[in-house]
DNA sequence: TTTCAAGGCCAG
DNA sequence: CTGGCCTTGAAA
């Protein structure tokens, strides 16, 4: 009944998506915002002002250079030959005045007005036109990053790990021996220095293959611009804030499978390895498994394509930060390019989506940072079965656990913020403290 | 009524 | 001359 609704962060996706209706075109003349229709031009107040004044005075304006000048960054105009030049190219007319609000159908314009129709497409081409470099821009980042994804769990496993099928048997024996709850387990560990049963047989296994997949993500992800000047070190510690988003992609590639039955099913290569649930609940803190559990529910609601799968990781890597602050741009292209994806596939519909993406995105923050609080109670028994150096560093290590989980609202995502749309989470029974 | 550009005004 | 802001009035 308590159905609880948070307001993390509440985004206007119409604006974000660059897809609002009152949004109007840059200025044709100079590149900047744009302050309506003018003299059948969507141009600035500044250059608005500057073609009346040219056109109703004849000026001589003249060139110093070759009479291809063009605006500076901040869209300022220094040639005024160049300038008018521009302004007539584009189409201005003083003939062309319109008063008043939008028609719904300009199109029934009369043959007189041809002319200035034909401009108009003009200028509407240039507004088309000019983003469309950024645009492929962003498409490229999205497949690079697809790709990079992709690359990560496309594993070469003969090459990699020639002994798998023993690995494999290993660990499912392990398996079958789980047969104490944790705190046994753990207690008579840590008094005797005995093992109840050979869980550290199945543990000690697949910590070889989490640490080679976390090592195949750091190498992959240096792929990516913004990351490629990073030491594969520097990377290692940037992910290391990241693993519940990896067990993302670990659930979503199917890897884990929590959902058949009463078994996870982990999947290696063409191996299954089936663990009971009850064994499962042995060998994980049940907080952990919890969540784990929530997590897997929530993604086969969301059910993401590889795409915005893509996107949930990268808006999560990517995620600009002081120390890195050239992941901003990246993270822009990202975004964008998804945007665009969105749209292709979901039409009017893609706002939608991207609610419930960035909900699932929220979700996992919310995730991670109600799992922090309880981390380091079960860090000694997590670090008695995956005993390798590098888990011990990469899942416990205490800027991990210390690290202030922030909705802040500074980020990029945030920037296009405003309050209309407001995000619902968990429309069923996850509830914190 | 509301929307939206034209043109005036004025400081820089 | 430039350009931000405001008033005015046309059009839907
Ligand atoms: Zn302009
Ligand atoms: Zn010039």
């Amino acid at each position: 009944m308590e159905s609880d609704q948070r307001t993390i962060m509440s985004i206007n996706v119409e604006e974000f998506l660059g897809i609002d209706k009152t949004s109007i075109p840059p200025c044709s003349i100079c590149g900047g915002p744009s302050s309506g229709y003018h003299y059948g031009v969507f141009t600035c107040e500044a250059c608005k002002v500057f073609f009346r004044r040219s056109a109703k005075k004849h000026h001589l304006y003249k060139c110093s250079g070759r009479e291809n000048c063009s605006p500076d960054k901040n869209a300022i105009f220094a040639c005024r030959f160049c300038r008018f030049a521009k302004c007539l190219d584009v189409g201005m007319s003083l003939n062309y005045i319109k008063h008043g609000r939008y028609s719904q159908e300009k199109k029934l314009l009369n043959s007189k007005r041809m002319a200035e129709i034909d401009l108009r497409k003009k200028s509407m081409m240039m507004y088309s036109i000019s983003p469309l470099a950024n645009f492929t821009e962003a498409d490229e980042m999205l497949i690079g990053c697809c790709n990079i994804l992709s690359d990560i769990h496309n594993i070469n496993w003969e090459e990699d790990f020639p002994h798998l099928d023993c690995l494999i048997e290993s660990a499912k024996q392990g398996v079958d021996s789980i047969s104490y709850p944790i705190e046994q387990y753990h207690d008579v560990f840590r008094l005797s220095g005995l093992e109840v049963d050979d869980r550290r047989k199945f543990s000690g296994k697949i910590q070889q293959i989490i640490e080679y997949s976390i090592k195949r993500w750091s190498t992959n992800l240096k792929r990516i611009p913004g990351f490629n000047d990073l030491t594969e070190d520097e990377i290692f510690n940037h992910l290391r804030s990241y693993s519940d988003i990896i067990y993302v992609t670990v659930l979503a590639l199917k890897i884990h499978n929590w959902n058949e039955g009463e078994y996870l099913t982990l999947k290696i290569s063409d191996h299954n390895i089936l663990i009971p649930q009850r064994k499962m609940e042995y060998f994980l803190d049940e907080r952990d498994f919890n969540m784990r559990k929530r997590i897997s529910n929530q993604l086969s609601k969301l059910n993401p394509t590889f795409e915005e799968l893509t996107l949930i990781v990268m808006l999560n890597l990517l995620k600009p930060n002081e120390n890195y602050p050239q992941l901003q741009y990246q993270y822009n292209k990202m975004i964008l390019g998804f945007t665009r994806y969105l749209q292709s596939i979901h039409g009017n519909n893609s706002t939608a989506r991207m609610n419930d993406i960035i909900n699932f995105q929220s979700f996992i923050t919310m995730e991670t940072f109600q799992a922090n609080k309880w981390r380091p109670s079960v860090k000694d028994y997590y670090q008695t079965i995956f005993f390798s150096e590098i888990l011990k560093d990469f899942w416990f290590h205490p800027s991990v656990l210390q690290q202030e989980v922030t909705f802040d609202t500074s980020s990029s995502l945030t920037e296009f913020v405003n309050d209309n749309v407001q995000l619902e989470y968990f429309n069923e029974s996850v509830s914190f403290d």
